[in-house]
DNA sequence: ACATGTATGTCGTGG
DNA sequence: CCACGACGTACATGT
């Protein structure tokens, strides 16, 4: 990983073309070979980057021009890095404040704990969240435009497509209702119903949720793991 | 702008809980309060971070323990970093290998050209993109479910909703489906058609519009740009 | 503050 | 490789 300190100016051209005017930045260069160009300011979210595979060519300084028009900076290298959609990231650098190179090793990576992937993990163990009865069938059941979350029956046999969802937005019933359309045109299915499961639900999402006749339950998630341990202390 | 390379051992919880392993890292403090903890791979994304606001406070390390595992590393300071939403990310640094601090003063800002803005100007002065003899309405026309595009009139008068975008997909799709639903209940307006244009339109958007009666056009932002700048050389 | 729509979104995963 | 869905999505904008 190599931490430049430069006043630079930046052109990016590619799916927008951008342009950042010369001014003291962060250029991070990792060793994934991505190039990310950082004010002191935006949180986390560099100006301008590429991203890997690309590479990067580092030109010579262009020597000082006699008729160089006064208070043009002079430049110290010309970076210009190439992507693999033909997007470039041309970076002119000027003075230099620090320029430090650092290995770093392959990271351990990151445990995440808490993810929608969890949650339906949780709910998949205990359909009967949604009602008493509830069996699951399939996680992840395959339909032609996408798996639904859990595909369950209730007590009296009926299917019931489920979609989980962290927060409950009217995206998540427009797909379950997608989903829903294609499983009632299997005759083999019968009746199927719809659950929209989230720990926090939006007003609109419910309206809509509910005028298409899809039941929604908030779920919790503390609960949830709860059960999951008391679970694992039974056994 | 601080710069600082050191082993260190991260722990998040807010949204999610998060754990890194002790390793060798990169810690970006920015003025704006941000941190982010930066591995050598995944582009210019943090492993881990905090947003502003939020606060971080410098703990002095604790000292060495006579009872300390062999093998366990002594720490050099304990970080905690306290987000808005009480959200907390704890870093535990081990070897600092470098700390550097920079003044970056304010960046003057990027300038970005290409984007679904833009896209939709060209389109709104070249309705007859869509067609021969199709005419502007108005752009960003409003509906109590949000602001359609473009709102044009075909060659025959009847009004026809745009829905913009630089990909297709099939988000764009459900979007403008609501805009026709409520667009269609205003007896003034009469019929309306839907036309979805976009740079690239993918297949599964394509198939849905389709099905629905909704018009694609697969719009060359060049050719657009180079119809401008026709404009501009007339004039 | 809330809702909506964009993003050079990025990043996994599964076919 | 493509398509799809999740993301600590973040971010700007209009009400």
């Amino acid at each position: 990983m190599r931490l430049v300190i430069a006043r630079c100016q930046v052109d990016y051209a590619g799916r927008l073309t951008a342009h950042l005017p010369m001014a003291k930045r962060l250029i991070l260069v990792k060793s994934d070979g991505s190039v990310s160009i950082h004010a002191d300011d935006r949180a986390y979210k560099p100006l301008n980057w590429m991203s890997p595979p690309c590479t990067l060519v580092e030109l010579p300084a262009p020597a000082p021009q006699d008729d160089a028009v006064p208070g043009s900076e002079q430049l110290s290298a010309l970076w210009e890095v190439r992507g693999r959609d033909g997007d470039t990231l041309q970076i002119s650098l000027g003075e230099v404040f620090h320029d430090s190179s650092h290995e770093l090793g392959v990271d351990p990576g990151l445990q995440k704990d808490g993810v929608e992937a969890h949650l339906q993990a949780l709910l998949a163990e205990h359909p009967e969240t949604f009602g008493s009865g509830w069996t699951l069938v399939r996680r992840e059941h395959l339909t032609p435009i996408g798996p639904v979350d859990l595909l369950c029956r209730d007590a009296a046999g009926a299917y019931v497509a489920v979609e989980v969802k962290r927060r409950g937005d009217i995206d998540g019933v427009e797909q379950l209702t997608r989903y829903l359309e294609l499983l009632r045109r299997d005759p083999l299915l019968g009746t199927v119903h719809g659950v929209f499961a989230a720990q926090q639900i939006k007003p609109q999402a419910r309206t809509l949720a509910l005028d298409r006749g899809i039941s929604c339950v908030t779920v919790d998630y503390d609960v949830l793991r709860g059960m999951d341990n008391a679970d694992e202390r039974l056994f």
